[in-house]
DNA sequence: TTTTTATTTGGAATTATTCCAATTCCCACT
DNA sequence: AGTGGGAATTGGAATAATTCCAAATAAAAA
């Protein structure tokens, strides 16, 4: 695994500068939980794992500093289906593809070469932001692994 | 524009019966108003389109008959970002394209080989049953279609 | 016709999220 | 250091979307 790079905390500050917004407590421990365990949380799972470390922060706080890290391009935001929305600190190129069976969500690389082929596919006229790309399906058992 | 397929009613009847499930007027008015209009509504909207018709029915019911027809293969559902589901019956594979200044949706088609190659990218033991591609950005204003 | 099973229905309950008004915090300026 | 003002946080209420549930209805099977 890539190790995460070395100074995400000071891409914080310096994207909220960026933004002229304030490096609070609250939204480092909120971004800090993302990096901890990249698994794609859900708001409420992101409150109680930073009530952990900060045991007076509000959800409604936690939404608040999610949405900021959104703005910031520091996060991604995924839903699948109904539910919770889901929040993502990868920023490579990625897909998700969802796991019907243990409703966990792994992330599937994309080369650039790849999503420009996808986004060349929308008419003139189309301007799009961002592609997001999900899979659902299942993994296949341990039976299935062996390559030979 | 490509004509619906003459026999989307009798479709109905033959994957609700492949399913073991029964062929009620709500499923078929549920039906009929996704075929109508083909703008990506949210299970709100159908059930109002769906009232001027049946003004009995009820949304529980709408929600229901969605859920049916999703689970037939009959419709697709979608999600993107925070808000309601919305219920697609476009079965050919496409993309959606998600209009953030108007909040219009407009598919996208994606040749079967691009979606192979999209699919090639899950290492082994993925297995994936469908593929959601979504842009989210803007189309451009009237100035800027000229072709030439 | 009677029995059984599926479906619909209205309303209550739940879930996820947003809103709001009242602090609290922090930065800039004196 | 002291203070004014905008930004951020907080708890709780409000809202939106969806699901749940138990009773009524409808359709199929026997």
């Amino acid at each position: 695994m890539r190790p995460s790079s070395p100074d995400q905390p000071a891409k914080l500050a310096e994207r909220l500068a960026h933004s002229g917004l304030r490096n609070t407590p609250q939204r480092e421990v909120v971004y800090r939980a993302l990096l901890g365990k990249r698994d794609h949380p859900t708001a409420d799972e992101v409150y109680s794992r930073v009530r952990a470390e900060m045991p007076s922060i509000s959800l409604a706080t936690v939404y608040n500093c999610l949405e900021t890290l959104v703005q910031c391009d520091l996060v991604r935001q995924v839903n699948f289906e109904r539910g919770p929305t889901r929040y993502c600190p990868n920023l490579h190129p990625h897909a998700h593809f969802h796991d019907e069976q243990s409703g966990a969500t792994h992330d599937i690389d994309v080369p650039a070469g790849v999503m420009e082929s996808i986004r060349a596919l929308l008419p003139a006229g189309y301007a799009a932001k961002s592609i997001e790309i999900t899979f659902h399906g299942r993994m296949a058992g341990p039976a299935d692994e062996q390559v030979r």
